[in-house]
RNA sequence: GCCGGUGUAGCUCAGGGGUAGAGCGCAUCCUUGGUAAGGAUGAGGUCAUGAGUUCAAUUCCCAUCACCGGCUCCA
């Protein structure tokens, strides 16, 4: 006998060898036929991990703590996109004979399949195809079969049906841990673990075909991937759809066109935003509450130009490595003469540091700058203001002495944690960039130094309860970094905040101070930016907020709305006793009906609105409606005061 | 840059081998309104661009460009 743990802390004895699906069964066979894997640990497992999932028909031989996992569980959910992979392949398999096959993992919400279908192309049209099938071979309680192979048994098998990829992959495992997973007549080498049969499978939806590169590599073949998402029951898929729907209009580049905040045209660019006046608006308040908050963190605004001579960027060392992929040098009539579009600030704020002596005294130096930047991005990575080829960063870079860099980084934590807290991005992921040990000679700067900046970079997270992760060989060449990433409306990860620990600008620019001993030294530098750039945190935010922006952050922040023309007077005078307030006010006079002012108040998702009429003017009293609800009636001076309380809390 | 899709009025979209439609928006007029679309009239389009097939192309074919979904990239 074995004794099995439950997450509750409760154990019992079993059989040794019993299986996850028996247990489940033991206990009720509604569970019975909910579950989907089993996450087993054995009591003798000392490393820090929740257990592995594995099948429900692997054995069970030795004392262990288990987790049933159903579809309500992350874990579960994943082996059943994994296995709905599999079905997948084996309906390709059957619609389209010779169809070669890639990798087929589970995402985020769903999974995909890399194929190579030769000549044939795939469309829209043929996904419906595709489903029916699935669904029909799902039907038919598809088995999953787990087989342990060699790995030259499973060479042989795929060289035989001549699938030149898994043949690849297998060259890349080692011995003895190969296992082939197969349902119906499709056969995958695959780790797994999958569901026992294919029939919980109820909800097909294939959503998108797309082209990816084999291994993430533009060099090599490009394969034809297939999205999909799969559901036990058909309800949950039609919520899931409804949910889509809903993310879809929440679109910053639905919003920035509604709400009238941000254009784009072919005749100026590609990726080259144009701001609306609301737009422009909403950016100047955007950037007054970060300069007011660095201000209090003793950072020094600076400005530079949007050029630099090409000198510039040689001595910073971007010329070598991006030059040719960037917008091309500026010629002048001077012979001889070049000058690029800045691609970043570092090198101009370089040359403001070099512009007198310092002494350790004077670190850390903070300058600041709203900067605009021109990067020239591939045509087809494009997207919305997320990513331009024109985008001002919320720029500063600290010029620390080695002793200073942990606190400096801390700080720029706290100003992060205040940004995200202000625009509740509670759900945020934060990511810690250090070197790949393995292949040091990538990065520049000494060995001890990269030790030094990274353990600063981990100790500064774990000071700050950051819950972060660590990944190695995602470091910048120059120094590693810590990244704030949030999510948009349909779920894509967008880099917002980030801070970069740089050794290699002060060397390439000799930048110095003079210690306490009169020698000289080289200062730290920290590149960081809260937002990341103007552009892109307006369309996080946006989508986040679904266009409803923080009252501080209104564009127009109260719109008034004489009931008809005879009060048009009393409006304006309303709505300049707002502006004498600071108070970013509009009013609408037009020709059209009370309610269709309404509505286009409401569109513009203007979140105050005062209506004034006969009643209004005699009491000298202001309507209220508040984010389309009854806000009473009240003084001017009032609703002044309770714009200015509201703002003040926000900000808090 | 690569793979697939889309491109019709300012916006959202319908249509289809015989040179175009709706709703919203815009303009003018009527209406002077009480909390999310009042009424009438009118102006707007080289049907993305360029070649080709055809008696005839906005429609079919090809190329280019832009946008959308991915891939690679992202100082």
């Amino acid at each position: 006998m074995i004794n099995i743990t439950f997450p509750d802390g409760s154990v019992k004895p079993f059989e040794k060898g019993v299986t996850g699906y028996e247990i489940a069964q033991s206990i009720s066979p509604r569970l019975a036929a909910d579950v989907l894997a089993v996450s087993v640990k054995a009591a003798d497992d000392s490393s820090i991990g929740r257990g592995v999932t594995r099948d429900l028909t692997i054995p069970i031989e030795k004392d262990s703590s288990i987790r049933l996992l159903k579809w309500d569980d992350e874990d579960g959910k994943e082996v059943f996109w994994h296995s709905s992979s599999h079905l997948m392949a084996e309906a390709l398999q059957e619609l389209y004979p010779g169809v070669k096959f890639g990798i087929g993992p589970a995402i985020e919400n769903g999974f995909y399949y890399d194929v190579d279908l030769g000549d044939r192309q795939l469309t829209d049209a043929d996904l419906p195809v595709i489903e029916k099938k699935m669904l029909e071979l799902a039907k038919n309680d598809g088995k999953f079969e787990r087989t342990d192979v060699t790995k030259a048994e499973a060479l042989k098998h795929f060289k035989e049906n001549g699938n030149e990829y898994k043949v690849e992959l297998i060259n890349d495992l080692a011995d003895g841990t190969i296992t082939f997973y197969k349902n119906g007549c499709f056969t995958d080498l695959c780790r797994g673990p999958h569901l026992m049969s294919t029939e919980k499978i109820k909800a097909v939806k294939l959503t998108s075909i797309a082209g990816a590169y084999w291994r993430g590599d533009e060099k090599r073949p490009m394969l034809t991937r297939i999205y999909g998402i799969t559901f036990p029951k058909k309800s949950l898929l039609d919520d899931y759809l409804v949910v889509l729907e809903e993310a879809k209009k929440r679109d910053h580049r639905k919003l920035g066109k509604e709400m009238k905040l941000f254009t784009f045209s072919s005749r100026v660019g590609l990726g080259l935003p144009l701001w609306l006046p609301r737009g422009a608006v909403m950016r100047y308040v955007l950037e007054g509450f970060l300069r007011k908050k660095q201000e209090e963190y003793g950072y020094l605004p600076v400005v530079t130009p949007h050029i630099g001579s090409k000198q510039l960027y040689v001595t910073s060392g971007h010329y070598a490595k991006y030059g040719k992929d960037s917008f091309q040098p500026i010629h002048t009539p001077q012979e001889g003469e070049e000058y690029m579009l800045k691609p970043m600030n570092c090198p101009h704020h370089c040359e403001i540091y070099r512009n007198e002596p310092h002494s350790y005294k004077d670190l850390p130096l903070r300058y600041a700058e709203f900067g605009t930047v021109y990067r020239y991005e591939q045509s087809g990575e494009l997207h919305g203001l997320t990513r331009v080829r024109c985008f001002t960063q919320d720029d500063a870079h600290m010029f620390c002495r080695p002793d200073q860099l942990q606190t400096e980084f801390e700080k720029v934590i706290d100003l992060i944690m205040y940004v995200f807290k202000t625009f509740h991005f509670t759900d945020y992921l934060a990511q810690i960039s250090l070197r790949d040990k393995s292949n040091k000679e990538k990065y520049i700067g000494s060995d001890e130094n990269w030790e030094k900046a990274e353990n600063a970079i981990v100790q500064a997270a774990k000071d700050k309860h950051l819950n972060a992760v660590v990944e190695y060989g995602e470091a910048a060449f120059y120094g590693p970094k810590l990244d704030f990433m949030v999510k948009d409306a349909i779920g894509r990860k967008w880099q917002l905040g980030t801070i970069q620990v740089d050794y290699n600008l002060p060397e390439r620019f000799q930048l110095e101070y003079t210690d306490a001993d009169g020698s000289k030294k080289r200062p730290v530098m920290i590149h960081r930016a809260p937002f990341g750039s103007i552009e892109r945190f307006t369309a996080v935010m946006l989508e986040h907020t679904a266009g409803h922006l923080p009252l501080w952050l209104c564009p127009d922040q109260v719109m008034v709305l004489p009931v008809s023309e005879k009060y048009s007077d009393y409006a304006k005078n309303i709505c300049k006793l707002l502006k004498n307030s600071e108070i970013r006010a509009s009013y609408d006079d037009r020709n059209e009906t009370l309610g269709k002012r309404i509505r286009e108040t409401s569109l513009l998702r203007i979140p105050i609105l005062v209506v004034v009429g006969e009643k209004e003017v005699a009491g000298n009293t202001v309507s209220v409606r508040l984010n389309g609800n009854d806000g009473g009636s009240m003084t001017p001076q009032d609703l002044i005061d309770k714009i200015k309380a509201d703002v003040k809390a926000e900000l808090s």
